[in-house]
DNA sequence: TTATGCTGTGCATCCGGATGCATACCGTTG
DNA sequence: CAACGGTATGCATCCGGATGCACAGCATAA
C-alpha cells in the first residue's frame, strides 16, 4: 500500500535554497526568521501545498494536540449532549478529540498505557472512573487531566462538576414547602459519584425539612429502562412524590406511571428529575427538574487543560431548578 | 514542560544485548524472529513496561490506526446511536476513533488537510458531505473512505446506507392499504439524500396506490422543534396521515398534534416516522416508524474499510416497517 | 576603534520505530 | 565435503520536524 509522498519542509527548503530549520522555524510563532524570510516560505508553502506533519512534530515534542475524551453509556443522552459540546469547544480551542469508549462504571485504567502512545495531552474523562494513582501518574508525566460530572475522593484530580448535593437538597427542600410529606427516591447506580452526592444532599434536606422517605430503589443503570421498572417498585411504597436520580430515569419512571399505572401526573404523584436534558422540556413530559449548566461546565473543562494549577476550584458549580409541570 | 521519558526499543535492546530492530521485529506478528528471543524480548518488555510509540510507528509507515469520524448536528438521537456503535465497533477492530464536528449540510472538504497531517488511516462521513472531487482525492492516497447513511451522485466513493426509496414506498402503500387517501409529508433538510431518498419513495408510492398528498412541509434540520413546528402547517391540510421525514421529526409532530392541537393520535391522523430511534419505543409515543438496521450498517462500515474495493454494494440494506400505535 | 549584544541562519542531532540489504548460521541434499 | 536454501540477526538509513549550539553579520555602546 502505497501512499503519496507529501510535501516536506525539507522539499521547501530546497526550493528556496535555505534550510530546512529555518522552514520549521517559520511555521513556529515564536520561531526567529526574519519577517521577508516568513514570508517567502508561507508563499512556497502556499504554492507547493505543505502543511507541517503533525505525527513528526509529535514525535518530536511529545505533544500531539489531541485530547482523549473517555465516555461510554451513551444511553443516557445526557452524556450526547456532553460529547457534543465538549467536541466542539475542544475544537475551537485547537484540539482533536480522540474519543473512547469506556463501559460505564468501570475505571479506565488499564486503556491509558494505549492513549500514551499516541502522546495524547490531556485526558477527559466523562464517564467510568479513574484510580487514583493512575491519574497522579498521568499528571506527574506533565499531561493534563480533568474529571467531568465526578469525583473522586482520594486524590487531587482535578475536576468539573455541579453542586449535586446542593441541588438535590434544594429539591427535598422544595417538595416539602409543597407540602409533600412522604418522597421516595430512585437512585442511579451506586459506584457513580453523582448518585452517592445527590442522596446524600436529598436526605439531608428531607431530614432538615422534617419529610420523610417512604421508599428508596435501586438501579442498575442510567437509563429509560431502568427508570420505567423502578417506578413499580417505588410507588408501591405510596409516596406523594418521586425524585429520580437523573432525567432519563424521571422520563422512563414517567412512563410507567402514566401508561403502565395509570397515574395522573402531578395530581397523583409528583415528579422531579436531575440534568435538565432535552426531552425533559418535551411537552410530553415537561419535567421538572435539576438544570446543569451545561455550557458553562464545558468551558471549565477546556479552561482547566489550558491552564494547570486549577484543581478543585471548580466543583459545586451552582445549579438551579427548573419548574415545569410535573410538581404539584 | 517536560515529560517523563519513556522505556523505548532501545532499552530493551540494550537490556538483552541484541539489536533494535530485533525488538521492533518481535512485536511486528510476522517478524522474523526466533521464538526464544521473540519470548525474552516479550518478557523484558513487560518487566520494563515497554510499549511501542505508536507516533514514531505512524511516522515510518504512514499509517496511524485512527479512523475519523465526521459527525454533526447530534441533535437528531439517530446520530448519537450511530456514533455510539460505531465507536464500539472500531474499538473491536483495533482502531481509534477521532472525532471531528462539522455542521450538518455544510461540506468537510476544508477539513481534510488537517487529517492528512494525522495521518488518518480512514474516514466515515456520517454528516455533511464531501465532495467527489476530494473523496477521489482521498482514495488516490489509498485511504479507505465510507460515506455512512447518505450517497453522492457524481462519483464512486462506498457508502453504506438503506433502501430509504423502498422504506418510503412501503410506508406509503402501507398508508393505502389501511385506508389513508389524503396524507401529507414533513420533509428533512433538502440537501441530504435521505430526505431526497425518502421523499421519491413516498411519491412513487403513493402514485402507485392512488393515494393523493395534500401538503408538504419542509424543514430546516431534522430536529424535535422543526417537526413540532412542521406539524402545524402540515395539520392544515386535513390528512388523515402524516409521514415524517424521520422519528425526531415525527416526535415532535406527535407532542403538537397531541399536545397544542388537542388531536388523538391515530384516531385524528396517524403518524408514520423513519430510523426507529430509542424514543420511539417508549410508551408515550409508540411510533410508527421504518427501522434502520444500525447494527448491521455498522458492520457493514467497518467491513468496507477493512477490504478496499467494496464500493456501491452495500446501499440498499433492506429496511423493516415496526408497527406501534400511532397508525389506524 | 574595540568590545558587547542581538538577530538570523545553518549544522547536526534527536524523537522512536520500520525496513531493505548484507551476512552469519543452521540443516539439507547430492 | 561442497553447494544450496532458508532463517535469524545486525547495520544503516529513513520517516518529517524540532531544537541546542556555533557562528556570521550588523548595530550600538564604551
Amino acid at each position: 500500500m502505497k501512499r503519496a509522498l507529501p510535501v516536506t519542509s525539507r522539499d521547501i527548503a530546497r526550493f528556496l535554497g535555505v534550510s530546512q530549520s529555518m522552514v520549521s522555524r517559520a511555521f513556529d510563532p515564536a520561531g526567529k526568521v526574519s519577517p521577508a524570510n516568513r514570508a517567502r516560505i508561507m508563499e512556497a508553502a502556499e504554492k507547493l501545498g505543505y502543511r507541517p506533519n503533525a505525527i513528526a512534530r509529535s514525535l518530536s515534542t511529545r505533544r500531539s494536540g489531541i485530547v482523549a475524551i473517555v465516555m461510554g453509556g451513551m444511553e443516557n443522552p445526557f452524556y450526547s449532549e456532553v460529547l457534543d459540546k465538549l467536541a466542539a469547544a475542544l475544537d475551537l480551542a485547537g484540539f482533536r478529540s480522540l474519543l473512547f469508549r469506556a463501559p460505564p462504571g468501570q475505571d479506565v485504567d488499564g486503556q491509558l498505557p494505549a492513549l500514551r502512545q499516541y502522546n495524547v495531552d490531556a485526558l477527559i474523562v466523562a464517564s467510568a472512573s479513574i484510580s487514583s494513582r493512575i491519574a497522579e501518574e498521568w499528571r506527574r508525566d506533565s499531561r493534563r487531566i480533568v474529571l467531568f460530572n465526578r469525583t473522586i475522593s482520594d486524590a487531587d484530580v482535578p475536576s468539573v462538576s455541579c453542586d449535586n448535593f446542593g441541588g438535590a437538597r434544594d429539591v427535598a427542600n422544595m417538595l416539602a414547602d409543597r407540602g409533600h410529606r412522604r418522597v421516595a427516591y430512585v437512585a442511579g447506580p451506586r459506584q457513580t459519584s453523582t448518585n452517592r452526592e445527590r442522596e446524600a444532599g436529598f436526605l439531608a434536606g428531607l431530614m432538615g425539612a422534617g419529610s420523610s422517605l417512604v421508599g428508596r430503589v435501586d438501579t442498575a443503570s442510567y437509563s429509560f429502562a431502568e427508570g420505567f421498572r423502578a417506578a413499580e417498585a417505588a410507588i408501591a411504597t405510596k409516596p406523594d412524590a418521586i425524585f429520580f436520580a437523573n432525567d432519563i430515569l424521571a422520563l422512563g419512571g414517567m412512563d410507567y406511571l402514566r401508561g403502565t399505572a395509570g397515574l395522573s401526573i402531578p395530581r397523583d404523584v409528583s415528579v422531579v428529575g436531575f440534568d435538565d436534558i432535552a426531552m425533559a422540556a418535551w411537552p410530553s413530559y415537561l419535567l421538572t427538574t435539576v438544570r446543569q449548566p451545561l455550557d458553562r461546565m464545558v468551558e471549565l473543562t477546556i479552561a482547566s487543560l489550558e491552564r494547570d494549577s486549577a484543581t478543585k476550584e471548580m466543583n459545586n458549580i451552582p445549579i438551579e431548578i427548573v419548574l415545569r409541570n410535573t410538581i404539584s
